[in-house]
DNA sequence: CATGAATGAGTATTCATTCAT
DNA sequence: GATGAATGAATACTCATTCAT
């Protein structure tokens, strides 16, 4: 699936790379895409012109960036599936919702590209949002088809919610029992009345 | 209550000030803030100059943007509060609901400026704001008297949950008939279990 | 030696006329020409289009601010110069002197006006810069052939005198007596030793 | 005493950084300090953002002419005080004070921010013009008490006087004769009589 | 490969001047 | 004539991206 064969990184580039990386999920997240690249190389400890060898563009870094959150979190959404109680498909989906909400956090461009997966995604998110959207998707049916979510819910209104759910808690501060009640509310309104 | 008394503006000039923020809404709206002045004015049919009378900063210019908005939304929920049936709060509350979600569509900063009120907000948006986190609060309390809410969700939970659901349905794209499923969802939420 | 005959002005013509002339003299001498027109009008009473229907361009108000300032001096200096005591013509060249040096206080374009007219002074500007110039010559070669001013001295030194001296006050500041010593330097540099 | 250190200049940034210099006190001397940064980049043959990159604002600029020709100053001033003829030291402090009049050609603001100096200047032009000061200070003193320049006169004034002539010799051009005539009055005036 | 200097298109804002009311 | 709204060229500064060292 991935595309030209790339020679394996010499130690020291692909330690800049993973730095630049790590500084930049930071950046981007905490203080939005407006950042100029070259603070992000600062930050980083190289100069701009390895930033932009490594990501040849400041949009291929967020990309970067977001592939590797979303790689996570599929791999966390799948842990999550896969270990769920079978009679209670409801509350691992709940899990994988807060997960990803509470892993999007900052700007909340994670979870906007997932839901906005297979529309106008970059080709590299395809994959990682794809295995996501079908552990939701999977938990969701069978939760649905076990009578505790509502069934008129489809795969697109639950992405949807995730991402509002993500910018409701941005709006919403620290607070962790207010973010609680959040969740309340989500989760209850999800559930078959 | 407002500042300089201002003469009433002739009349080619109040159809350029108003063609600048109708266009002003509609850019921002859709395109966010990032777009250039230039092109507000250009669109607007005017020059920039004149643009930069009329708004003396492109950041002004948004606080009018969003001023009009705001007293719209706020004369519309004090209408929807008051012509409530006194029995059902919760409805009334619901309706105000859906009204700044729906007026807050685009890039969302509207249904923000609510809920950041009396926080880090310009003067001119306090008036409106207040006024309709006042109805809401209003509303808000008196369903939770009447048992139609939830008792323990407080103000800003309800104004976080504003700015969530619009972006919720700004990522849905506009199929009706899901968008009324998720405002389903968040009432339901909303009310005691 | 003026132009095309001009109209008398109605009487509220001459008088915005004036008012504009007035406050532009005030606002170019205390803060320099880098005002804007608008603020010049409006502290005038005056619309800008008013001021550009009496002064055409910038520079031409500059100009007329000029030229009135000059034909005052003009004045005052043929004063001093035909009531001089004719045996102490340095007596009279030093009075002028400092009419000039005085009168052109503020951003000193007066002074300069003064010692550049005839090189790429504008037309209007001639006439009073050149009586000036030619009452100085008068009383300078009289007090040099009566020994009372160093005999190699030109008008065009005297003339840079002046203008570097109206500099010098200007730097100086309001001390009296401190300016008073700065014209005793000049005034003692000039006498034969 | 400087603040942070600074790793020398790759050579073509030292060049460009050189060039940039040369053509800003150029045209900053000649034609003030209106001129527009790009003009500057142009004529330094590099893109504006390379001037910025040096010089992060066009006062910055300003300031690096400044410091630079106030220290050659300084320097030169330091020179011609330490060699002087103990006996002579008002020939020491008028040679000071041709140099630093003749140095200061142009728009004059080199002068101007030596008499300044103390008072709103940058901190970065604190140094050369305070030694300047304390230089001409010393040899004034030491003059006055040996009878060689009046003694009614401060440093204010002849700092003030230094901004004078300045001016002076901007005004009356080129002619060599002339200019002489002008120190010759000046000096002149500041011996006791 | 890494570096950071160079580039220049892009942006908000000002202001002299024109022109409809 | 007077007004002030409209105009748009001009200007300082930023930042993604390229390229010489």
């Amino acid at each position: 699936m991935s595309g030209a064969q790339e020679r394996p990184l010499r130690a020291d580039a692909a330690r800049n790379r993973a730095k630049v990386l790590d500084v930049a999920t930071e950046v981007f997240t905490t203080r939005g895409v407006g950042v100029p690249t070259e603070e992000i190389a600062r930050a980083a400890g190289v100069g701009v012109g390895t930033l932009f060898r490594h990501f040849p563009t400041k949009e291929a870094l967020l990309e970067a960036v977001m592939v590797r959150r979303l790689e996570a979190m599929a791999a966390m959404t799948a842990q999550l599936a896969d270990r769920a109680d079978p009679a209670e498909p409801a509350e691992a989906l709940f899990a994988c919702f807060r997960l990803v909400v509470e892993q999007s956090a900052g700007k909340n461009e994670f979870a906007q590209a997932l839901a906005a997966a297979g529309v106008d995604v970059h080709a590299a998110l395809r994959e990682p949002t794809g295995e996501i959207q079908a552990r939701l998707a999977g938990l969701l049916s069978r939760a649905q088809r076990g009578g505790q979510i509502r069934p008129d819910l489809g795969l697109p209104e639950l992405l949807a919610l995730l991402v509002g759910t993500g910018t409701t808690l941005e709006q919403l501060g620290g607070d962790p029992a207010a973010r609680e009640r959040i969740f309340d509310v989500v989760f209850d309104g999800l559930r078959p009345r």
